[in-house]
RNA sequence: GGGAGUAUAGCUCAGCUGGUUCAGAGCAUCUGCCUUACAAGCAGAGGGUCCGCGGUUCGAACCCGUGUACUCCCA
């Protein structure tokens, strides 16, 4: 037999089990008659590297789809990434920069060269990692949302979209990045207090020689594009003032003053200055009255010609000139100090500036509305559930999702406009969408009358799509959904979806939607929200702030088992983790603590000639008995996604009860051999252990399964199935046990409060109760006891220090002089409590609304509790009278 | 400004239908052990105003109201 290790070594197996998975072919999935169990990975970003989340994300999909495997399911994990179009751009930038080229000098596929270079070159790393982890996903399936497939779902659902007519090009109000000149998305947008001035500013009343209205404004400087000022109808204060008009200071237009609910009469002086091309809220007020929209800035942050003053100079350097202006023509009031919620970019820092552009958009309104009955109606069920508070509130208040970027790194949005310089007088606004360059083509001909058109006076939309727009698409696409129906009917809707719940609505929400829109059915059944991984001070882990753990290390350090146990542990469903190494060293320990119960088993010598005896049957009962229960409870925490728990449970499982009592009492003594019985069904149990944990713990459990005897034709743990295998749990068995570990902990307790040797047999006598006699005769018990607390146990009538087991007053023989005094002390202060306890059960009794209300078994209980505590009392007055 | 959530041991959190001896686990701390699988181990111990106040109920850590503190989301 080859020695094992005295710990564990999880860098010796892991790649040679995962290897042995691969090639065994187990991670693959084809569609067949059994029940399909499919989850689609949340797409990393292509060139993203492995992080905390992505582990937490991962081991959950991995322990769900590993144990539906062994449920007998087709588990089918697909893997793959998304195009990340900004954060890769930004990356490809910025490598061609320390290479001294600048974007702006290449040609769009040129610089697509580089970028589709660069995404092959770190494309695969992170895939890599995951492998590292354990992770089980059917590799062959691997999918990109630029490859072809994808790209030909997500052309294909905009041009659908389009003649839908739920797609439009138009002005609207995006945020927008001065410095990098390109929109941002919502969480691309990082808002944080600031403190900046608050400018009391007055307007004259037209018409008046010195009737003002004053307004309270952070930027001064777009002053010059008001276009109205904005009162609340009920502010009593200005009522006089509805429909006249003011005149904006320095360049003297004429502006009306409007009523508007959406003023706050508590914020400044309850007067708003309405700039509609520069602040979201003042764009739709704007649309509510009809007011001109002036734009008085340029793309990059210059205030622009209709600003008419400071053209050119930079928003906050005329915003400190309008300032000064404004003093000198005596319109300011005051200023006072504000602290606010500015928006800045995410990669540029500066401050974001609301803008009107012409981008292209979703119309969300009936895309919307049956994902959000689905979800309501648990169509789709959340875990957590209260998440689905947030998802109603955003998409019963959802906007039109702006779906271009001003990127060349992602799909080209397939719209096509005329080349105005080569066809004369038509309209250059004319929009031409096909799935490619001649489909478009023909649908300009069509639309233009014009059939001598040519693929040169068309010029494709510059810009790129969301990629979210991609991401919507991936339960279906990675199936190849709309072209292979049998793997779309097969796999489709997947089974449940692992993702954190900061992307509900970039991601979740759409792929309902998506979902709906083009299979007419949901896209997965269950959704499972992972918190967020902090770091010990609450902190979101961050590049920035250094404080996330590089995850390779953690998994060579700890071992991919330990990795995943910390994490799991300690990760209920929606809660955030705040992660500390210590809990991979906890996981580590726990792998440890296992590979030596193998190591133990392993070193066992069988000789068939030896009878099994009592003690060791009823161990064995019992810990099937155990597995039996925790069999339950886990089928029950899966159903509930309650994995954490389950982790725990098992954890506590094979420690305490497999390690610290069975192998405890199941090993032969020192020098001697095992029965042939104690050893199969050790080997047995061990196997149905292994089972359970493996979705948890995959290395290690493979490993001891192959450790425990020889096994051939891909009888793997990984593919045992575990339905049926465990029997049911004998009560009775339970009960004795239960007892008997209670009786050892009050004797281990004894010896340490004492001093007592553990090689010195303790000698107990019990009470002549029928069922203490009863149970003391099952046969194997009092052997039991004495392998497990070196104790023999004897009715009658005995002397010496008294303890509590159950119900049951047990005296110890001691052979040590014991302190009468605090005997008697103990004993009384517990006679106390108990007389307490009595008295308070017996209040409830005696109370008819309970015995009247509470449920016939809840009283039967407290009339139980009543018995046990006054036969205690009887039994603690007793040991008192004769220590007397 | 609108909404959601959380508050239980020094720390992180369980506590599922309101009902046992229900106030729990792990970590940390302390005590004693190199006991022949495991010191990454074993055996024990201490540690609590279940955030405050009020209410519902026969009964509240749990339900309701309210106050406080913190967190997050949306604008």
């Amino acid at each position: 037999m080859e020695e094992l290790s005295k710990r564990y070594n999880p860098g010796e197996i892991e790649d040679k089990w995962y290897q042995y998975w691969m090639e065994s072919g187990h991670f693959h999935s084809t569609p067949d008659d059994r029940e399909s169990f499919s989850i689609v990975i949340p797409p990393p970003n292509v060139t993203g590297q492995l992080h905390m989340g992505h582990i937490l994300n991962n081991t959950i999909q991995d322990t769900l789809i590993r144990r539906a495997r062994q449920e007998g399911k087709n588990a089918c994990w697909v893997p793959g990434t998304d195009h990340a179009s900004i954060a890769t751009e930004a990356k490809v930038v910025n490598m061609l920069r320390e290479k001294g080229i600048k974007k702006s000098d290449l040609t769009r596929e040129e610089f697509l060269g580089h970028a589709w270079e660069w995404t092959e070159k770190y494309g695969g790393i992170i895939l890599h990692q995951l492998k590292k982890l354990g992770a089980s996903c059917d590799w062959e399936r691997t999918a990109f949302t630029m490859d072809e497939v994808r790209s030909d779902a997500v052309i294909g659902i905009f041009v659908d979209l389009y003649r839908k007519g739920k797609l439009y090009r138009g002005k609207r109000m995006v945020n927008w990045d001065p410095s990098a000149q390109t929109v941002l998305s919502n969480e691309e947008v990082l808002y944080e207090e600031e403190k900046t001035q608050l400018y009391k500013v007055r307007y004259k009343i037209a018409g008046t020689d010195d009737e003002w209205i004053t307004i309270a404004t952070t930027r001064p400087e777009t002053i010059l594009g008001d276009t109205a000022i904005a009162v609340h109808p009920d502010d009593p204060r200005y009522a006089h003032l509805h429909g006249k008009k003011a005149i904006v200071p320095l360049i003297n237009r004429e502006i009306p003053i409007i009523a508007d609910t959406y003023v706050d009469i508590a914020f400044g002086t309850g007067a708003l200055k309405v700039t509609p091309a520069h602040d979201i809220n003042d764009y739709e007020i704007g649309l509510r009255h009809q007011l001109e929209v002036i734009d008085v800035l340029n793309a990059d942050g210059s205030m622009s010609e209709a600003a008419q003053m400071f053209v050119g100079l930079d928003r906050d350097v005329a915003r400190k000139a309008m300032f000064e202006a404004l003093t000198e023509a005596g319109h300011i009031v005051s200023t006072e100090e504000l602290i606010h919620n500015v928006g800045r970019s995410e990669r540029t820092r500066v401050v974001v500036e609301p803008r009107l552009s012409l981008q292209w958009f979703v119309d969300m309104k009936t895309i919307a509305e049956p994902a959000l009955r689905a979800v309501m109606e648990n169509e789709i069920e959340f875990y957590p559930e209260n998440l689905k508070n947030t998802y109603r509130h955003w998409v019963e208040n959802i906007r039109d999702w702006c779906i271009s970027r001003q990127l060349w790194w992602g799909h080209q949005i397939p719209a096509w406009y005329l080349a105005s310089e080569s066809v004369g007088n038509l309209n250059d606004n004319q929009v031409f969408v096909g799935a490619t360059a001649d489909d478009a083509l023909a649908e300009a001909r069509k639309i233009t009358g014009r059939s001598d058109l040519q693929l040169s006076d068309l010029r494709q939309d510059e810009d790129v799509l969301d990629t979210w727009f991609s991401s919507w698409l991936w339960p279906i696409s990675v199936f190849d959904g709309w072209k292979n129906k049998e793997e779309l009917d097969y796999y489709y809707p997947t089974s449940v979806l692992v993702t954190g719940w900061d992307i509900i609505f970039l991601w979740v929400a759409r792929m309902i939607m998506a979902g709906y829109e083009w299979q007419g059915q949901k896209p997965f059944k269950s959704v499972y929200f992972t918190g967020m991984v902090r770091d010990k001070q609450r902190r979101k882990m961050s590049k920035q702030l250094g404080n996330s753990p590089d995850a390779l290390a953690l998994i060579d350090q700890f071992g991919a088992d330990g990795v995943r146990y910390g994490i799991m542990a300690s990760a209920p469903a929606g809660g955030d983790i705040l992660f500390d190494e210590k809990l991979c060293e906890l996981g580590r320990n726990f792998c440890n603590k296992v590979w030596n119960a193998l190591r133990l088993v392993k070193s066992w010598q069988v000789d068939p000639s030896l009878p099994h005896d009592d003690g060791r049957a009823i161990a064995i009962l019992w810990m099937k008995s155990r597995l039996s229960e925790v069999d339950t409870e886990l089928r029950r925490h899966y159903q509930q996604f309650r994995l954490s728990e389950g982790v725990t449970s098992l954890y506590s499982f094979v420690w305490d009860d497999f390690c610290s009592v069975f192998l405890e009492v199941i090993k032969p003594a020192y020098g001697e051999a095992s029965d042939q019985k104690s050893y199969d069904a050790t080997l047995e149990l061990f196997e149905e252990i292994c089972k359970l944990l493996h979705p948890f713990m995959p290395f290690i459990t493979e490993e001891i399964w192959h450790q425990l005897k020889p096994r051939t034709g891909g009888d793997d743990c990984m593919m045992s199935l575990i339905s049926g295998t465990v029997g049911e749990a004998d009560p009775k068995v339970l009960e004795v046990f239960e007892h008997i570990l209670t009786v050892k902990s009050a004797v281990l307790e004894l010896r340490n409060q004492h001093q007592l040797s553990p090689k010195e047999t303790m000698v107990l006598v019990f009470p002549s109760e029928p069922e203490l006699i009863t149970l003391w005769n099952t046969p194997g018990a009092e052997a039991v006891l004495h392998k497990l607390a070196n104790a023999t146990c004897a009715e009658g009538i005995g002397t010496g220090v008294t303890f509590l087991a159950g119900k049951y007053q047990y005296h110890a023989v001691l052979t040590i002089e014991v302190d009468k005094e605090a005997e008697l002390k103990r004993m009384n202060e517990e006679l106390a409590y108990y007389q307490g306890f009595v008295l308070s059960v017996d209040k409830k009794l005696s109370n008819e609304k309970f015995v009247a209300n509470a449920h016939p078994d809840v009283v039967e209980k407290e009339r139980q509790k009543k018995a046990d505590g006054e036969s205690k009392i009887e039994q603690l007055q007793k040991s008192i009278a004769q220590l007397n």
